[in-house]
DNA sequence: CATTGAATCGGAGGGTTCTCCGCTTATTTC
DNA sequence: GAAATAAGCGGAGAACCCTCCGATTCAATG
């Protein structure tokens, strides 16, 4: 999403992609947790500094991994067939998208986790935005009033990695239960039945 | 809140209090994000292996310096005067301890910053549990049928530091401006006015 | 081609977190 | 007190993240 004024050269963009495709290796083999950027670099054959050229930090690196899904799931949202693409009412919109951000985030956990431990602007750069945008232009229809931009943080924090692996694996909550529970607090916030509510 | 079989050794108690007061002081001097646990060690005379030993990693350190005002707080909330404590009904307990909760995370924002780094263990472990059931608790009281822990995880998530402090400076948000949204996603939660809504 | 200057490379090194384990000390028991 | 033993101590060192900057390489130009 940002212009690159002189394009790469040759060399830059052979490494970006041998980078790629090494730390892709080693977390398929390893785990993402063991992830060293130290090795990564050595196993490419390149300095070390070529790498932190080339991504800014270990989470830059993580996001350019995740970003090789992420495209996919933002169509899906921003111009795939409804409910989760337009064409659906906002409020439904908004609860397939919840659901389909767990998923997301389920797909690709490891390097999700990752990337909530990196400094805030990692956190917070990267498809966040996107994602933000996308939800609080949504809920900006649905609840007419309210300040759609904070509902969106928050509800996106409700589906953090971290969260949705603690309630799995502390709590015992299947993937299904905390997409139902999300559901409902969807409902509650863009209006739904007040206090009664209908099976999940 | 756990037994110990064995009461702490003197000496170990006595490293105990002198690595918090230095960690303490060097916080206050340099900054949180400043803090180094060799430099703790070596202010306070004692090894790194000692420090380790005591606090288990750095999360744990910046836990036991966060419980020194901890306790207080949790007086408030278990057994303070309505309306967050005891006395007033579920939903207004909700938004006042919510509010109360942010104005604790500002008290001690850099801790909190540093603790959320940490491992998963550290994250959802000390303070973090207390503040769950208590807020499940009324949850179940005040929307009896929905599952009082998933949201109370979710409503916690929504004021974790990081995002409470991008929301303020990237966002330009005023606390005050937070804590009325998220008093308005509380009144969402418990049942409040479906679409409309009072204003802040 | 040869030249040239900007972009890129690479790895030594600083600073940090945390582990390991032989040595020391506190506390209990006789 | 002295001996026994469990707990604690401490710092060398492994592993890691990231920075820095002189050496190298690319690609545009004449």
């Amino acid at each position: 999403m940002i212009g690159q004024p002189p394009p790469e050269r040759a060399d830059a963009a052979r490494n970006r992609q041998k980078i790629i495709e090494v730390a892709s290796r080693m977390i398929a083999e390893h785990g993402a947790d063991q992830l060293s950027l130290d090795e990564v670099a050595k196993e490419a054959g390149v300095g070390v500094g070529t790498v932190y050229r080339r991504f800014g930090d270990r989470a830059g690196l993580v996001w350019a991994l995740i970003d090789e899904r992420e495209h996919r799931f933002q169509q899906a949202f921003l111009s795939g067939p409804p409910p989760i693409g337009p064409g659906a009412p906002p409020a439904e919109r908004i609860r397939a998208f919840l659901s389909a951000v767990v998923d997301r985030v389920m797909d690709q956990e490891d390097l999700f986790l990752l990337v909530e431990l990196g400094s805030p602007k990692a956190r917070f750069g990267g498809p966040y935005k996107v994602h933000h945008t996308h939800l609080a232009g949504l809920l900006a229809q649905a609840r007419p009033g309210a300040d759609a931009r904070f509902l969106a943080d928050a509800l996106l924090a409700s589906v953090n990695a971290y969260l949705i692996r603690y309630q799995r694996d502390e709590r015992g909550m299947s993937v299904e239960a905390i997409k139902s529970a999300l559901d409902d607090l969807a409902l509650s916030v863009t209006g739904g039945p007040p206090t009664s509510r209908r099976r999940g």
